[in-house]
RNA sequence: GUCCUCUUAGUGAAACGGAUAUCACUUCAGGCUUCGAACCUGACAUUGGAGGUUCAAAUCCUCCAGAGGACACCA
């Protein structure tokens, strides 16, 4: 917000010429805010940076907002322009939060503005437990998803269920194994869990022993179940749609695509079989639709699937996978053009390493060897294992040490952040005991919080609308729960220095304002990420 | 073999081409007679290597080295 109105005071300054650039400075002695903006038009002007950079100082210097924002405004080697706001704008900025509460740093979107978005996420079959990687997605999407929310769009949390198809058929067969009805193949699904499951319905195996498809289905019905329950009640990830590729099918979706594809001669027969030309949307091969033996491939399902999307009006689709399916990534975008999808995006987690005792430990759902979601979130915590998968990139590939994991857990920073709020609410509530004391002092005056750590707080205060517009820009939710430590360390800070009880004068009631001006930037932090905000620890 | 992503302090991670590279943990040196010490203050880096573009490079380009992943008429 802030950068906002100092890019407007330097547009009226400078005109359209060239584009601007207002960064947050860190480090003492560079302001609050800086723009580099005198090396562009030293480049075009031909001039020195150093002398752009003291003429437009002194032009902004003589405008009437500039005066009222800034402290001061400096010029500084080799040609940037320091802004440090006055103790003026600090005060508006803390009576705005306070004003504002939970709205505060929300973009006033007009109703032309508001997108209706799609978020689909985890989509994991429901062929076993969830792994990390999906939970990770999981909490990507959940996040994102309260993202847009709180910006003022609509959104849709979906997870599309593959409940039919050849791996139904493999699922279904491997309890067929696992009873012993069947020899055993390569291909079906392992582990441990597919025995119990075996062991528990022996009879619905009995009774489907024929039809392995239905028998497949019927599992992945109690599995999906079972995922429900982790995702929902175990994990906070909501979902508002649970889309069945089995109904898409009985609604004829994949014909329905092919025939869009067909008309807009983008398929065509090549050897018995139906592809898609994705080589027109820079994809390095055509697709599969149907194949010769006149099977529908999963990716026409997933195209019929994108059909469904689009049909229902919404704006944006943003799809998050896992890491085993980037080279799908340019077929499905192509997909997503061709049934006229407005905007699409993909992204794509990378994987998740699992170290245990230094060594790596290979995942594979089909063996049945991995640690699953499930036991993560019981082991850690929600909180904690929100923050863990919350606080890196989705593209940076984690190597998770299993045997470290509880251990870490206790110094997570998620605890960090969540002392830093409680410590604040301990405060307030102890002041509203003294209430009748302090309310004799007075309205609160800012112009009293000057000192160092209390001016700190105050700027990271204001930096919270500023993180949010880029996150919402970048889909960098990472960014965050970084925020969220680094405003938990300035408050601690502060804190340290600026006590509050025991002090009721002037300066104490401004400092109260200050703690509910955090706590509301705290909780509202705290509801996006999904993270709760104890009373105790 | 082709393509993609990643390589930043002892560890794990941040950083639209912007200044003195940020955060947490560990280690070391300090700090509780006042709101909770699950805290604070300070110390710890030639951003994998070599070139190049730029006023400015962790960031962009080329090459090299290392790690992970994707490359089916599978899903």
């Amino acid at each position: 917000m802030m950068q906002k109105r100092i890019s407007e005071i330097l547009r009226r300054i400078i005109g359209d010429e060239v584009p601007l650039e207002v960064i947050v400075s860190e480090g003492e002695g560079k302001g609050d805010y800086a723009t580099p903006l005198a090396f562009r038009l030293a480049k075009m002007r031909g001039m020195a940076p150093m002398i752009i950079a003291q003429e437009l100082k002194e032009k902004i210097e003589n405008d009437k907002e500039a005066q009222k924002l800034f402290e001061r405004i400096e010029v500084a080697s080799p040609g940037f322009i320091n802004f440090t706001l006055s103790q003026e704008s600090l005060s508006q900025t803390l009576r705005a939060i306070l004003k504002e509460k939970k709205n505060y740093g929300k973009p006033k979107l007009k109703s032309k503005e508001k997108k209706k978005i799609q978020v689909e996420f985890i989509s994991a079959n429901p062929t076993g437990p969830l792994t990390l990687a999906n939970g990770r997605g999981g909490f990507l999407g959940d996040v994102l998803a309260n993202m847009f929310l709180w910006m003022g769009h609509k959104v849709e949390r979906e997870y599309y269920v593959n409940d039919t198809g050849n791996q139904i058929l493999t699922f279904g067969k491997s309890f067929l194994a696992a009873r012993g009805i069947i020899p055993d193949e390569e291909t079906f699904y392992k582990g441990d869990y597919i025995k119990e499951w075996a062991e528990k319905n022996k009879k619905i195996i009995e009774k489907y022993k024929k039809n392995p498809l239905v028998l497949g289905k019927y599992a992945a019905h109690d599995f999906l179940k079972k995922i429900k329950d982790v995702v929902q009640k175990k994990s906070g990830i909501r979902f508002n749609r649970y889309t069945s590729e089995d109904e898409l099918y009985k609604k004829k979706f994949p014909e329905k695509v092919l025939a869009i594809f067909k008309k807009n001669k983008v398929a065509y027969e090549r050897e018995g079989a139906v592809w898609l030309k994705t080589t027109d949307y820079h994809d390095d091969k055509d697709r599969v639709l149907i194949k010769s033996d006149g099977e529908k491939t999963y990716f026409l399902a997933d195209a019929g699937h994108y059909l469904e999307t689009a049909q229902r009006g919404f704006d944006l689709k943003i799809n998050i996978l896992g890491p085993d399916h980037y080279g799908y990534v340019v077929r499905i975008q192509a997909a997503a053009k061709l049934v006229g999808m407005p905007a699409s995006e993909v992204i794509v987690t990378q994987a998740i390493r699992l170290i245990r005792d230094g060594e790596e430990f290979k995942m594979s759902k089909r063996k049945g060897k991995f640690v699953t979601f499930e036991e993560l979130v019981e082991d850690v915590g929600v909180d904690v294992a929100r923050f863990i998968f919350l606080s890196v990139a989705p593209d940076t590939h984690i190597d998770f040490d299993i045997g470290r994991a509880k251990e870490r857990s206790m110094k997570n920073p998620v605890y960090y952040v969540q002392y830093a709020a409680v410590r604040a609410k301990n405060i307030l509530t102890k002041v509203r005991a003294h209430k009748k004391k302090l309310s004799q002092v007075g309205k609160p005056d800012f112009s009293l919080l000057t000192s160092k750590e209390e001016r700190m707080l105050i700027l990271k205060l204001l930096s919270f609308s500023e993180v949010m517009e880029e996150v919402v820009k970048t889909r960098g939710v990472h960014l965050l729960t970084r925020y969220a430590s680094e405003l938990a360390r300035t408050f601690h800070a502060f804190y340290e220095k600026a006590h509050v009880v025991g002090e009721l004068n002037d300066i104490a009631s401004a400092r109260v304002a200050l703690l509910q001006a955090t706590l509301i930037i705290f909780q509202n932090l705290f509801d996006i990420l999904g993270i709760s905000l104890p009373d105790k620890m």
